[in-house]
DNA sequence: CGATTAACATGAAAAAAATTCACCATAACA
DNA sequence: TGTTATGGTGAATTTTTTTCATGTTAATCG
């Protein structure tokens, strides 16, 4: 029988373009997808798609069931919202704290969709970079943070893991190398943004350990770092996402760092409170969702 | 996971009135359904419809979730038609054969809202009242019979049980007897339609075996045999769904034959090869949904 | 060109879920 | 006050879904 849940499956492999990436979209494995389709396409004795192309293509059959899961998804989230509403009352407030700064890229659009879900529910930023986001949890002043996991004592949700990668300018002595080792950044100067040196991911896991030399430069925002970069005032170590744009037009170059590159885990922790409230729960899939369609290199977490 | 299942557990219970009367419509125990519906309100934390009454009365939360059911189950039933096209091609042929006068009564309408689901199959009656539909079956003249099940060479569908009443004009002798035994039909006459006796479950199960003497009269029509009735011509056995308007209105009273009530089952049967073809499946829901809904004092079959 | 990687398929095993079975409780009813 | 019909529940069972381990194929790269 077609269930919801292969309504989905369908759904995100249109938006991922892969069996791979739709199993992460659906924490799913790839077999376990595998699986379901060859159960509808032996039900509908026809193939869904074609899975030798990138991204796959879907058969007519395919699209017509797509056609169907584009009208009857949004229905059924609508649903499953006024039900929410109906029981866990509809009123409620969700001050969001920011541990990265440059998670403002993609936090803009998702609480726009946020806010037209949960109308009722009074969505807001903490500007709470200048303290420690863990505390303004503890002390109430928010009620999600965004960054680390800050378990045991909140409810953790994974989201995504993404590259850490060096930008630096045209031509700058380091672009020679593929990859960055931990010397090659003696005696450079360290664009960041104005946080204590352990939330650096690039300082805490390579330059301390290693005992490298650095200078070190603030600005607050994104496109500052990216401006000093691009006028040899150092480098910066910024998410792949974030820089994906200024890489393609050239207006700075990227390495990865070390053998594997490194990564970073991003989580939403919210007090156990709130852990059940729908409409929190929902705020985490519309992240996970648009993340994962709107940001390139990213792996779902879990 | 909220599944489409449970929406037809919705949309049956409704229909139905009582979880008893839900599972038989959907193949299910009512246990199943219990638990199906326990396990909802766990999920929503809210209970979904009122026990106490009935009909059942479905609290908010439940019949925010019937809209939703009202509005998803079309569209897939339309999807999977469509579907079903693409993979088997859309034309087709079904002649229907009528083993029993009565079944007319609700075969037009499901006749009907087949004719809109399937508009390019040519569905048609084939008037085969006087030979036998298992031959029209067998000599490729019909598609498909409604009446007993013709299994193993063809493939057999249930439909549903009915009882077959006898009824009789008011004042009849008969009438004081709450339950007919074999021996009150001793003389009597029988208005049958014109079919042979082996066709007629009173004759085979009952006076045939107990060797009771009786006189027989046919008509073609059902309101032809109740106006037989009616004038005090004879009695006859017709199934209760057929009659209940008539007895209701007084024009006929209506009593039940032996300890148990006299019962029949209905069953539809096609040749193999039309067996995985969606429109005869579709066919074989829509006489059970429509005649669960219309027809009174019917039990689903399996 | 062989090695490596990434994508999907597949059978068996495991896990999870749905369903049935057997039984209980309760209310309506004759 | 038994009788019948309804729905609930835990345990057993069956079915379904998912994972695991592994295979195949095609593309990529040094």
């Amino acid at each position: 029988m077609l269930e919801i849940r292969h309504l989905r499956t369908l759904s995100a492999l249109r938006s991922s373009g892969s069996l791979v990436r739709a199993a992460q979209l659906l924490n799913l494995t790839q077999s376990a997808l595998s699986h379901q389709i060859r159960l509808l396409e032996d039900r509908y004795q026809a193939p869904l798609f074609e899975r030798k192309s990138m991204p796959i293509a879907f058969t007519a059959t395919g699209s017509r069931l797509l056609e169907l899961a584009d009208k009857l998804l949004p229905e059924i989230e609508l649903a499953e919202r006024d039900v929410a509403r109906l029981s866990q009352g509809d009123t409620g407030q969700l001050r969001v704290a920011l541990e990265c700064h440059t998670c403002f890229d993609w936090l803009m659009p998702v609480m726009d969709a946020f806010r037209q879900r949960w109308p009722e529910v009074e969505i807001d930023l903490v500007s709470g970079f200048h303290s420690e986001p863990a505390e303004l949890l503890r002390s109430g002043e928010a009620d999600l943070v965004i960054g680390s996991p800050y378990g045991p004592d909140f409810t953790v949700f994974p989201l995504f893991r993404f590259e850490i990668l060096v930008v630096m300018a045209q031509k700058h002595r380091l672009q020679a190398q593929r990859r960055l080792a931990p010397d090659d950044f003696s005696g450079e100067t360290l664009i960041t943004y104005p946080v204590p040196e352990e939330r650096i991911d690039l300082i805490r896991e390579v330059l301390r350990p290693n005992g490298i030399a650095f200078e070190r430069r603030t600005a607050e925002l994104t496109v500052a770092v990216l401006q000093l970069v691009a006028s040899r005032r150092g480098i910066a170590a910024l998410p792949n996402w974030a820089i994906k744009n200024y890489v393609d037009y050239d207006y700075v170059v990227a390495r990865p760092v070390g053998e594997h590159g490194l990564w970073s885990d991003l989580f939403v922790s919210v007090p156990p409170a709130l852990q059940d409230k729908a409409y929190v729960r929902d705020f985490v899939s519309v992240i996970r969702e648009q993340c994962a369609a709107s940001l390139d290199g990213i792996k779902l977490l879990s």
